[in-house]
RNA sequence: GGCCCGGUCGUCUAACGGCUAGGACGCAGGAUUUUCAUUCCUGUAAUCGGGGUUCGAUUCCCCGUCGGGCUGCCA
């Protein structure tokens, strides 16, 4: 039985966008599942495309989202190194093989004349395909004698090698997810391996480490699908038995067309990246989930279930919950359109599942930014506590504790003035005034007693209770909103109570 | 254009070939509440089209169509 491995393989060229961090997520559940190793490998092949920063990017965002590998660049490991521009002796003694063996060709076209050669058959309507029906007539050591060839490369004439593939075979394959794919080889080009900058390309790379890493299940995004032939067929020639393979929808946009991209959350208000980035170069910054306020957790089950369900109806997880539920087989053909009001929702379910003191602690540093100070100290953070319980319920965001709550820290500055314009009558103010005396004579000064002696105030006066509480309320909070106002009442206290409601008085008379 | 992969409510999705096609988000209405929010209830809305196979197709096959991906010395 052979071990369960399985590895996410990101190229350093800028931030991960959540679809990666999906598949890295979809690889990991199943590593877990099956007591196997998730490895984390860099493909740093093309260093033009090299980002500074983008690595360490991809690490933090991992193990921000919980999705930890096992093994690889950074980790440790047996099988390293495990960034490939470490690795390039490795791939020249692969390539070497395949050349050896004629399954592999040099090329000497310069980028210039293929360049040339494509706009001329897109000119004819055609595509062109550096392939079996044009190589012999193309820059190639096919055509050229062992002596000519020998002597370019001695001579350091720029070159390719590109992978030899033969026409006209019908290879069956099969995926995980989407079952048989069959692809007639006469529709393949011959792809370069090995660039003329000596480092290899993705599909040789891929095809080497994935080998010698001993990775037992390749689980990646369907834009690889076309190549899977190819790699297939280098698998073939190496003579290895070729792992197996998933292929995993693609995360569409909200609204249009295509596949989701980083302007996407610019356009539409939510984040496409887990963490915040700042580019390097232009300076830009975009939004990440985790500081939008985002949980973790919730993070991690919303992209969970985008493109898999557990088959029944639940859809709230934790991460160690979709370790046990997660089945590939259960994984959607279809791209899914990302859904950035259903990724909110998770995270209310998820933020409404933590314990105070879980909410607390996200909720101190919100509050010491909006004070102005750090929120510290017995009283305060006890204080504080006790707003919690009033307003919870309501938070989605730890931001949210603001907009809920302010008031409880700081008496209102200014009054809605439509709810003020639809609530405060001419009699209001002398309404107020008596209320005042009969909070006055409230004792002990709590919820409960607040109420009672209010009611019975109203009641005795045959008022009505809007017509009195939403005015007190606005004398409060500056609006028409929040929880209970007997509860908040004995927490403002007495004498903060009575300081607001004249204050209001004053200002709206 | 060529190659490959898909197509169930607006969105995410469920339905061994056999029900009034189920759930969730959103939206709308209602209940609760002094208010807002939460919560609860109700409603809303879908099998891309055409052929075939079958007693019976969302489901299997073919064609069309639409959508997506790839088509680089990028990954």
């Amino acid at each position: 039985m052979q071990d369960f491995r399985v590895r996410f393989a990101p190229s350093p060229t800028g931030p991960l966008h959540i679809g990666g961090v999906r598949t890295a997520l979809y690889n990991y559940l199943l590593a877990k599942k099956n007591k196997g190793k998730f490895i984390l490998r860099i493909e740093d092949t093309d260093q033009k495309r090299f980002v500074p920063g983008a690595i360490e990017y991809i690490k933090e965002a991992l193990e921000w989202a919980g999705i930890v590998p096992d093994e690889g660049y950074g980790y440790g490991g047996e099988y390293g190194p495990y960034r490939q521009s470490e690795r390039t002796e490795i791939y020249r003694k692969y390539v070497n093989r395949l050349l050896d063996e004629g399954k592999a060709y040099y090329a000497f076209d310069t980028p210039e004349e293929l360049d040339r050669l494509r706009k001329e058959y897109e000119a004819r309507g055609e595509t062109f395909m550096y392939d079996h029906s044009v190589r012999d007539k193309l820059n190639n050591s096919l055509n050229l004698s062992e002596k000519e060839t020998q002597e370019r490369l001695r001579a350091g004439v720029p070159h390719t090698v590109r992978f030899k593939i033969e026409p006209g075979r019908e290879l069956v394959m099969h995926d995980l997810i989407r079952g048989e794919i069959k692809v007639n080889t006469s529709t393949l080009d011959d792809k370069v391996l090995m660039k003329s900058d000596g480092l290899p390309t993705y599909h040789l790379a891929n095809i080497v480490d994935d080998r010698l890493m001993k990775i037992s299940h390749v689980i990646r995004g369907e834009e690889w699908l076309p190549s899977l032939a190819l790699h297939h067929l280098l698998y073939e020639a190496f003579g290895w038995e070729p792992p197996k393979f998933a292929h995993l929808p693609l995360i569409l946009k909200p609204k249009g067309k295509g596949k989701l991209s980083k302007r996407d959350g610019e356009l539409g208000g939510f984040p496409v990246f887990p963490l915040e980035w700042k580019n390097p170069d232009t300076g830009e910054t975009y939004s990440g989930y985790r500081e939008e306020g985002y949980l973790p957790q919730a993070f991690v089950n919303m992209l969970a279930m985008l493109g898999w369900n557990p088959g029944d109806e639940r859809e709230i997880f934790t991460l160690e919950e979709l370790i046990e539920a997660f089945d590939l087989s259960r994984v959607n053909k279809s791209g899914a359109r990302f859904d950035p009001e259903k990724a909110k929702w998770f995270q209310q379910q998820h933020f409404q599942r933590l314990t105070d003191d879980e909410m607390l602690d996200m909720i101190y540093p919100v509050l010491s930014e909006k004070l102005g100070f750090r929120v510290e100290g017995k009283a305060l953070k006890d204080y504080t506590e006790k707003v919690l319980q009033l307003v919870r319920e309501r938070l989605v965001f730890p931001r949210d504790f603001w907009t809920w709550a302010s008031y409880f820290y700081v008496a209102p500055r200014e009054y809605n003035p439509k709810t003020v314009k639809k609530r405060w009558k001419e009699n209001t103010g002398e309404i107020l005034k008596e209320i005042t005396e009969v909070l006055q004579q409230t004792e002990p000064w709590e919820a409960r007693t607040i109420k009672e002696n209010i009611s019975a105030w109203i009641t005795q006066k045959e008022l009505s209770f809007g017509k009195v509480l939403q005015p007190l309320r606005i004398a409060l909070t500056g609006d028409l909103k929040g929880p209970d106002l007997f509860e908040m009442m004995e927490l403002l206290g007495k004498d903060e109570t009575h300081k607001r409601i004249q204050k209001a008085v004053e200002v709206l008379e």
